[in-house]
RNA sequence: GGCGGCAUAGCCAAGAGGUAAGGCAGAGGUCUGCAAAACCUCUAUACCCCAGUUCGAAUCUGGGUGCCGCCUCCA
């Protein structure tokens, strides 16, 4: 499958705007990917154009300078967002040849013509100019309110080649001296390196007239073919309800929010987004998207606790004679299912309610499959990722009843279990799986992370110590003082947990 | 001025002809030494308004209103 998504022109700090088709591309791919699907990810640097070349005037560098360092700007950004690099990054500057060599053959077949050192694309001469974004020619001319370059022949056509002026970067061609235009470079560079006629096409809602419009023209000229199978165009960014641009100045850098909100929250907050809708960035909006994405973490957390808690061996799969226990509980490789069910009825109940209490394995294993197929019905339909993030919602559900349910004993069988539900959170949202949006455990290696870890223990034993003595109010105080300095405990069957806050 | 998109509960947000997912916030309850977390129940009988098509419309059509975007550099 290939996939070739406009990246950016490299001229300024990376902005938020600069995450969405990031982060939504990532999710993609990595969903195609655990499809079974072979996919090549193509991805482009603009990294010659007038606002480069206006910065390096104004820094007094070199075009190529600024551009190299905010590719890697970028880059470093995105590896801070955890988004897998691309298969391969393209860059203008050294994709010379074959841009030249497409605007010759556009020349050749007459979709283009010379006129002083500029070459430009003749949109007359192509038929179905305007289809993607659904304009006509006709249309676009009338609310045209740019000032007409007096070498065009039609206003609409465009640059494929601009003659070199004075203090730009310049590359030698069959017109002289110039660099290429925005657009063709998209064009010379999905075709050679996906061929002519690949599955998908993303970039920026805002990309969609005129510069995806003439790539087409450009790209279907040139080969006869039809272009890219499907156009994926993600939304845009607004602040507080106002159109993020580089004009209003309003732009959000990428590296402040991450600092802020770290990078699963920003994910978050946008896969619960379709791809294609607009994204209104507040305070209020991450911090609901933060709550969101806590409940997701904290389902992850607590089995995680509970697969890493140590179980005896078997013996403690029938110690509790005190409770009413259905009379195969546990033995190795039974599923519970409709037994566990009709042993509830036995137990006498006087409230449906204590059905809902058992912690049903088959309940667990019919909640995973069914939160897996949701997940994939919802990316299935057009990479629904607000859908699919629903469906670990419901799951996240499902794990809690069955781990908080009053049967629930935890056995090694269980812990097995367990363990399937953290293998499909990771697959699904891990750090490393498709959404990306839970975080890494806290790196153990670090010394920090160890002390912590340490006094941790001891300050929780000295209160397990003051709370089987029922000295409530030192436990609490433990508690309450932990709770101030941003750690929250919470006593579970297997013993105190704690989380930073 | 031309073109396009969107309008779903207090907030966010899916759904795109068959009777409204999910999350946050809120209320009540269960569990708990008390909490927290979790679970249960409740929270849209006008899905912007008005007409229409249909047995049936949040979903389709027409007309409004409001917001946003593109037409100029942007992801």
């Amino acid at each position: 499958m290939g996939i070739y998504v406009c990246g950016v022109t490299p001229y300024s700090d990376t902005h938020i705007g600069h995450l969405v088709p990031a982060v939504f591309w990532d999710a993609i791919r990595k969903y195609l990917k655990y499809r079974g699907y072979e996919v090549r990810f193509i991805q482009n640097f603009t990294d010659v154009d007038d606002k480069i070349i206006a910065r390096a005037n104004q820094e007094g560098r070199n075009a190529s300078e600024i551009a190299e360092r905010y590719v890697a700007d970028y880059l470093t950004v995105l590896g801070m967002m955890g988004v897998e690099p691309a298969d391969r990054y393209v860059k203008v500057t050294q994709e010379m040849e074959e841009i030249i060599r497409v605007i010759e053959g556009l020349v050749r077949k007459g979709y283009a013509y010379q006129a002083g050192g500029d070459v430009f694309y003749a949109v007359e001469k192509f038929p179905g100019y305007g289809k993607l974004s659904g304009r006509t020619p006709e249309e676009l001319e009338a609310g045209a309110r740019v000032e007409v370059s007096p070498l065009k022949r039609n206003p609409l056509d465009f640059a494929l080649w601009k003659g070199a002026k004075p203090g730009e970067p310049a590359w030698d061609s069959p017109w002289g001296k110039g660099r290429p235009g925005w657009h063709i470079e998209c064009s010379a560079m999905s075709l050679k390196y996906l061929g002519s006629r690949f599955d998908m096409h993303g970039g920026g809602l805002d990309l969609i007239f005129p510069h995806h419009e003439n790539e087409i023209a450009q790209s279907e000229a040139y080969t006869g073919e039809p272009f890219a199978r499907y156009w994926v165009h993600t939304g845009l960014v607004t602040v507080d309800g106002e159109k993020m641009s580089k004009s209003l100045g309003n732009s959000l850098a990428a590296r402040e929010l991450i600092r802020q909100w770290g990078p699963e929250v920003l994910k978050f907050f946008l896969l619960t987004n379709h791809y294609r809708s607009a994204f209104n960035f507040s305070v209020a909006e991450l911090e609901n998207a933060s709550r969101g994405l806590a409940r997701l973490v904290r389902v992850v957390e607590a089995v995680q606790a509970l697969v890493d808690h140590q179980v005896e061996p078997a013996r403690q799969e029938v110690e509790p004679a005190h409770q009413v226990e259905p009379a195969h509980q546990g033995v190795p490789g039974d599923t519970g299912g409709a037994g566990a069910v009709a042993a509830a009825g036995a137990v006498g109940t006087t409230e449906m309610a204590d059905l809902t209490d058992l912690a049903n394995p088959a309940d667990l294993d019919n909640a995973l499959a069914e939160a897996e197929n949701e997940f994939r019905a919802a990316m299935d339909d057009d990479f629904n990722t607000a859908l699919a993030i629903a469906s670990l919602h419901d799951l996240a559900r499902e794990v809690n009843r069955f781990i908080n349910a009053p049967s629930f004993r935890l056995t090694a069988e269980v812990q097995t279990r367990l363990r399937k539900v953290l293998r499909l959170f990771g697959e699904l949202a891990g750090k490393d799986g498709i959404l990306g949006i839970l975080p890494r455990e806290a790196p153990a290696g670090s010394r920090d992370e160890a002390l912590v870890e340490g006094l941790m223990e001891l300050i929780l034993d000295a209160r397990r110590s003051a709370k089987q003595a029922k000295d409530w109010s030192t436990a609490d105080r433990i508690r309450d003082t932990l709770k101030k300095l941003g750690v929250a405990v919470e006593d579970t069957p297997q013993g105190a947990r704690w989380r930073r806050t």
